[in-house]
DNA sequence: AGCCTTTGACCAGCG
DNA sequence: TCGCTGGTCAAAGGC
């Protein structure tokens, strides 16, 4: 059967897949920059510095998302996380723009709840800090900013596995006690109001994280739910809700609604489409089957960029809702970009690249390919920095050359993507610094002959 | 024309 | 070896 060469093949590319790197987020990187005293490149300093606490020490009431996990799920749709008090500028990307606060902020505190704040008092140091950020297309870059971002749990050690996740539906259930930062677990907890994601294992893909953040907050799950990631041993990423009907169902407050202003209104609505493709990557859907272990049919979607191995799973009850989506494999390519979905000419968007910094109060003017570049920029600081511990992997190929890293001096590359997320907050923007795929290139290489 | 979805059939793994 | 099950293929049709 002409098939089974095509599966041998992509078998091998999965059983080639590396060991992903550790994840941390490039927003993480941003946030650090302003809540800490200033350039970018401080930041990677206290993680080089190997005091997996000093942050926490320095922000002082920093909450243990851990002890969140069990009360957001229950109350996750109800009521504002008291527990969660605002950490100052943590969340202020734009501070220096915005001295207000962000959009979200001020509509937490109008709503009479705090933003949660990042943990990152289990982050500690540095081993490798390699994390992109994908903020797809329908994706508030606003929401993104002032939601948890991911952190990696730096005393976790990296899984020898390829990276499976496995996400399930009852956070409480997977997350052992205490242990929801270990190496296996990680938990991201989007709630009422912004959202809080609270720490990443050591290993996790990073585009798997893209697809987790972004098929939740694109599913307009931002809101509602409550996730856990399980690490399991193949390159697997299971994503469920908490309950199939909040996570993928758009349930804007009204606060929210009255202040989003045209643009983002029209964001959200198409960004809450339970289209599972619809989280910044193109999916072609080549089957689909009535599984025994599922009640819902299963649909089998595969990338559709050439020779990218990651397929997904997904699975919908009756009214269309998604009760499950896993993920195969990791995406070898940068994150498509959005003019594609949106019907933006790419010549039309390049303009607005080019002139986004000087349109403070653009809504389309989305330097993707800027951000990309300065998220690239980042991450390969990331990699070059951290523990002096050169990147993984063969130089960066799918972005081409890095000499934009070089031209760009880390504060530079920060300031402007401060700015450029704040400005974009009120569009759609990409960040994307998928070093997975580079490392997963390189390990094809490494372990796959035939490739 | 190109891309995507649908759907029945095929294949491989497992007990 | 056989049957079950999940995953994939690929033709057909739609957009």
């Amino acid at each position: 059967m002409a098939g089974t060469g095509d599966r041998g093949s992509l078998m091998e590319d999965w059983m080639a897949m590396p060991p992903t790197p550790s994840p941390r987020t490039l927003m993480s990187s941003f946030l650090n920059e302003d809540f800490g005293s200033g350039q970018f490149s401080n930041f990677f300093g206290e993680h080089v510095s190997n005091k997996p606490h000093d942050q926490s020490e320095k922000r002082g009431e920093l909450v243990d998302l851990r002890e969140q996990v069990p009360a957001q799920s229950d109350t996750a749709t109800a009521t504002p996380q008291k527990d969660f008090s605002l950490q100052p500028n943590l969340f202020h990307a734009n501070q220096k723009s915005n001295p207000q606060g962000s959009l979200a902020e001020r509509r937490a505190s109008r709503a009479g709840f705090s933003i949660p704040k990042i943990d990152t008092s289990r982050v500690g140091s540095s081993t490798v800090i390699r994390s992109p950020i994908a903020i797809p297309p329908g994706l508030s870059p606003t929401t993104l900013l002032e939601s948890p971002v991911f952190l990696y749990n730096a005393m976790a050690q990296p899984s020898p596995t390829t990276g499976k996740l496995f996400v399930a539906s009852e956070a409480n259930s997977t997350m052992p006690p205490d242990s929801t930062f270990s190496n296996d677990v990680f938990s991201f907890q989007p709630h009422s109001g912004p959202t809080s994601y609270s720490n990443v294992e050591k290993g996790y893909n990073v585009s798997h994280q893209n697809q987790l953040l972004s098929n939740i907050h694109q599913q307009g799950s931002s809101l509602q739910s409550s996730f856990t990631a399980v690490k399991d041993s193949a390159d697997e990423t299971i994503v469920k809700p908490k309950t199939s009907d909040s996570v993928f169902s758009v349930n804007h407050s009204s606060e929210e609604q009255e202040d989003d202003e045209g643009d983002q209104n029209e964001e959200y609505s198409s960004a809450t489409n339970s289209n599972p493709a619809e989280d910044g990557y193109n999916w072609r859907k080549y089957g689909q089957k009535q599984v025994k272990s599922s009640e819902h049919p299963r649909s089998y979607y595969k990338c559709t960029h050439p020779d990218c191995p990651v397929k997904k799973k997904v699975e919908r009850s009756q009214d269309g809702q998604i009760t499950e989506i896993v993920y195969k494999s990791s995406h070898n390519h940068p994150l498509p970009p959005p003019n594609r979905r949106s019907g933006i000419p790419l010549s039309q968007i390049n303009d607005q690249q080019v002139h986004v910094l000087e349109k403070p109060g653009s809504h389309t003017g989305l330097n993707t390919a800027s951000l990309w570049e300065n998220g690239k920029s980042e991450c390969i600081q990331d990699m070059q920095g951290v523990e002096g511990r050169p990147a993984a992997g063969p130089p960066v190929s799918a972005y081409g050359d890095t000499s934009i890293m070089e031209s760009q001096d880390a504060a530079d590359v920060s300031s402007t993507l401060s700015n450029e997320i704040d400005r974009a907050t009120q569009g759609t923007i990409s960040l994307d610094c998928d070093v997975g795929e580079d490392e997963t290139e390189s390990k094809r290489r490494l372990v796959s002959p035939s490739t």
